[in-house]
DNA sequence: TTGAAAGCGCTAACAT
DNA sequence: ATGTTAGCGCTTTCAA
């Protein structure tokens, strides 16, 4: 066991407890004979700090939550990694939780994290149902960091920290490429608008359309609550009877993720329709299957890496206490990738 | 804060805090009466146990760590979700750490995790460079289970705890049925032979081999210590050059993974090579690419879900107490999923 | 069954 | 600058 304690330091060193708790801190106040005994008979007797005792007295334990609808999620995974490496390095550990979306899984998430005291937390709620529960998380001392969400409401004078990622103008990005290559009836496959990515995709693609002058009834909308197979059934209902209210089938298509992206392409195969000559292709999300597929996938990108890194960087900012005027928005940007899934369409 | 301690319980329900102690925790030598009145006081102020503090004393923390060389991996990432989901139906936290295989960012972990009293760890070791490490913070007290990794050497009497996944009975199958098929040349690309997973699969290829009394020369082996953009020189190397050792090209690839799959995949399109017609293709590994690929791709698949279940099975076993004599090790199969990738060579 | 008291390992006043 | 002391909130002897 651990058994060596700052006590047993204190003793080999000859120096009193609260010497050896300076020494080993701050090292203010502390004279230089004592910091180098201490540090000495820390080393030799292997001493490691116990955490859990510091937290008692501190009110803080170095650990820092992280709530997504699904760790298992490529996407989310990739932010867990990039924020988990940022936030080691600053000498935190990451705790895990998926909620599948579910409030009442968040709540019971917030109540074990407060418990065990941790300092800040990322979270990406699967609905605003808990809004209070974490404003008053935040006003309990627990930094908080909304990633990829609509970040709470400002409260007066202070505004949560949150790190978006900017769909609404790749989606525009997107159609309007779309629309330069001629396209005027483009079909937008997405997840149902409850989020706030979804809901500024379906803005910034309608946006396209307006800024274009184009008729809206181009713009169609295909929202999936569960993008399993369910899109490729949308997607073949699309493709062959003539899209969306009867106002023609689109020339593109514009389909979320890998799962959705998936059920395009098949439909679009059974729908003897090639990509690009018949059916324009863009993905949102540069997924595996959008490189590595004949044709390649123009693809909408934005970096997981950053938004990870981002989200603990304004957690540590918060941490530190540099809280007041500094920076707690953090909004990245959305790249459109060409490759070779996009043509004008046949028939204009 | 969570200002309502047991001490404030207490007062309200005017008993002693050691009662209501008792009372919350087990309520063993508690009056009908005191358990009541203590319910409702703690429920009436809204108590929130602090773990911090029952840490302290009972040397527990409700708390297991995961080290994983990468959480982001989608292997890593389902199992870290099913172990949590079931750790978390127990009580405990997750807390994750990646390591990247680095043996120091291991070591670090560790100390981190025993610093703050983790009560169990689910690891999944880059190689035996700390196998100390491991076994004293198992003899240490910390329940420790390893995921599909090389298990511990026994230590006389105890045996430590491991999921294994019968890789090497998978990739036989899969060099079997493509024997079968008739297949006399076929080319494994897998990680490098460090890990368990990996040399169990080459055993499996080369048993397949030896068992239909075949030139095991046709067995063709590219180790991959990095799989980025790797595989596609390697495959491509592979399929125009004429094989390894200038023994013909493979008409059978086996291919680890998204990474390696998507760089063969590549190749054999760069080629001119059809699949299945030119080349045979198995993935190791059910991935979304293999699942959506056109023609899709039969793939060996086993459950990652199964995998963080029976570890955190397994783990809380331990940290129940039911060490002795129970089962405390998991051998999980690994299935031939058929699709349309694979078909006879057509020069054999 | 219940309460009083000790103490887990550490930090932070408070003296000196 | 250093030592002494008092807790952080909880569990757990030990008496009663």
């Amino acid at each position: 066991m651990s058994a060596v304690t700052i006590r047993d330091v204190a003793q080999a060193a000859g120096v009193s407890l609260s010497s050896v708790s300076r020494a080993l801190n701050g090292g203010k106040h502390v004279s230089a004979r004592i910091a180098r005994d201490v540090a000495a008979a820390a080393d030799r007797l292997g001493y490691q700090p116990d955490f859990t005792a510091r937290s008692l007295r501190t009110r803080t334990s170095g650990m820092v939550g992280c709530l997504v609808s699904d760790i298992a999620n490529p996407l989310n995974a990739t932010i867990v990694r990039a924020a988990e490496a940022r936030l080691r390095d600053a000498g935190y550990l990451l705790v895990v939780a998926s909620t599948g979306n579910d409030p009442a899984r968040e709540r019971t998430a917030a109540i074990a994290f407060r418990g065990r005291r941790l300092d800040g937390l990322l979270v990406a709620p699967g609905s605003n149902a808990n809004a209070k529960t974490w404003r008053d998380l935040g006003a309990a001392g627990t930094a908080l960091v909304i990633v990829d969400r609509d970040p709470l409401e400002e409260d007066g004078d202070v505004s949560w920290p949150a790190v978006l990622v900017d769909h609404r103008a790749g989606a525009m990005a997107a159609t309007r490429y779309l629309i330069g290559l001629g396209h005027r009836r483009i079909a937008l496959l997405t997840a149902d608008a409850e989020m706030r990515p979804s809901r500024e995709r379906i803005a910034g693609f309608q946006e396209a359309f307006a800024e274009a002058g184009i008729d809206p009834a181009g713009a169609q909308l295909c929202l999936q609550s569960s993008p399993m197979d369910f899109a490729h059934g949308d997607a073949l209902a699309l493709l062959r009877d003539g899209g969306l209210h009867g106002s023609g089938r689109p020339t593109a298509i514009v389909a979320l993720g890998t799962r959705i992206l998936a059920g395009v392409l098949r439909a679009a195969r059974d729908s003897g329709l090639s990509v690009p000559d018949d059916l324009s292709v863009v993905s949102v999300g540069d997924t595996d299957l959008a490189a590595v597929h004949t044709p390649a996938i123009t693809a909408l990108r934005w970096s997981l890496e950053d938004v990870g890194r981002a989200a603990a960087e304004l957690l540590l900012q918060r941490l530190r206490g540099d809280a007041g005027q500094t920076q707690n928005r953090a909004l990245l940007p959305v790249d459109l990738v060409l490759r070779d899934s996009c043509a004008p369409p046949k028939t204009i």
